[in-house]
DNA sequence: GCGGGCCGGTAAACACCGTTCACTCGTTGG
DNA sequence: CCAACGAGTGAACGGTGTTTACCGGCCCGC
């Protein structure tokens, strides 16, 4: 028993290097570099050594995406116990600066994870749980959970629910009940109606968007100092959503 | 003359024939399969051929990334032709909708222009007139131009403009007055102030941050048909303007 | 105690890739 | 007519992902 255990740590352990050297060679040198020779060479090992762990070297990069992704979650979670329980608003902006800030740090990492052609086809956070980029829109849910559970609303006065994307929403509505109650959090339904979660989508979309945009310097013309920009649109958001 | 005309020609019916292949190889199998060695097999030369043309796969690449946006543009042209001359609004919304259906089209071409973590660096658009990307701002530019000189005015009641951005806004502004006056609309100064540049600027933000979060599909839950969010989005935003 | 099986790792090979170099060969211009 | 040019070639170098056959130490059951 013990040494089966011994063997299942050594292995767990060069994953967790092999995953390690991947990562370094993806910040350091960018996505390119990330090359299966490359990792076994840092590990002095062969190439062919790594296909005892992982099928084939997009097999790797998912799995890179997930640690991305988990890594994310807990700066995340990090940034938020320096925040006062009871401030819930400050939360949000600090999940929001730090998303941003994530992401501007690890471009590559966000390039990868959030804006790959290829993650085009893939419905991920909500839809299919478990996924690690689940863990970090659970970190989202959780804030907005509490947010919500003080009564703050999350609404807007005169927002109007396009017809087309009701049906979509109320499901969406409810992953946001389950997930929520899931994390541990108190929320009467009547709290989370089709309009919350229609203007979180909204919020999510352009938090996302100007992130992205950030990240992918699409700028119309040259910004000395982006951060502005941010905290302007930020605080756009923070009064568009009612808090 | 003639002769020398007629190696000319043979040149570039060559290189429009390699950039061609190049696009079909991108926009059916992926950037990955943009390759010197296929392209140049489906033209039925060599791959050393092609440094005839060009220096590098890079150097092709960026040469693709002009020709993708010299046809967003066009097509964004002929979105544009379509709406009457005095429908100033109309046109604002043909060519935000053209961007997106354009970008949902061709998701690759998209992410190679707009959202390759390479581009980060480059300050394209109006910074170096002449760029491939810069046809493609103008023309953003030329409508708002036309608007703005028929006397509606791109603002907010209370928008405030970071302090920090002022320099840059300006700068921005001096641009705009110039790219506008380029394209033939006569526009006076005082019609578009740092306010409406932030503005611009903003639209520019929550527009780019939509399509690429549509077109990366970075929804937090399945979307069946993503229209209806765009259209009360673009909604929004018109109004935000004060159109 | 010992032999069989499991499993991490290796070496060699295959088919690609970008890029360089020496070379051909038809066209062009003086 | 002949030299120069320039598009295209073929071979080569070093790199890549991936497959295959093989080795060798460790674990388990007999």
């Amino acid at each position: 028993m013990t040494q089966a255990t011994r063997r299942e740590r050594d292995r767990a352990g060069t994953d967790r290097e092999i995953r390690q050297q991947a990562r370094a060679l993806l910040v350091n040198d960018g996505p390119a570099a990330v090359t299966l020779r490359a990792i076994a060479r840092e590990l002095g090992i062969t190439a062919p050594a790594l296909y005892r762990y992982y099928d084939s070297r997009e097999d790797l990069i998912e799995h890179l995406r997930a640690d991305v992704c988990d890594d994310l979650t807990v700066e995340l979670g990090n940034d938020l116990v320096e925040i006062a329980e009871t401030d819930h608003v400050g939360q949000v902006l600090a999940i929001c600066r730090g998303f941003r800030g994530w992401a501007l740090a690890h471009p590559q990492e966000f390039a990868l994870v959030f804006a790959s052609p290829a993650a085009a086809g893939v419905h991920c956070p909500v839809t299919t749980p478990g996924t690690a980029k689940d863990s970090f829109g659970r970190i989202f849910l959780t804030v907005a959970g509490r947010v919500l559970a003080n009564g703050l609303p999350i609404t807007r006065p005169g927002v109007e629910v396009p017809d087309a994307l009701v049906p979509d929403l109320t499901t969406f509505r409810d992953e946001l009940l389950r997930t929520i109650a899931e994390s541990g959090v108190d929320l009467h339904p009547d709290q989370l109606g089709v309009d919350t979660a229609y203007v979180m989508l909204q919020f999510w979309v352009r938090l996302y968007g100007q992130v992205a945009l950030e990240v992918f310097g699409q700028f119309p013309f040259p910004v000395t100092d982006p951060t502005p920009l941010f905290e302007s649109m930020l605080a756009d958001l923070i009064s568009d959503v009612g808090l």
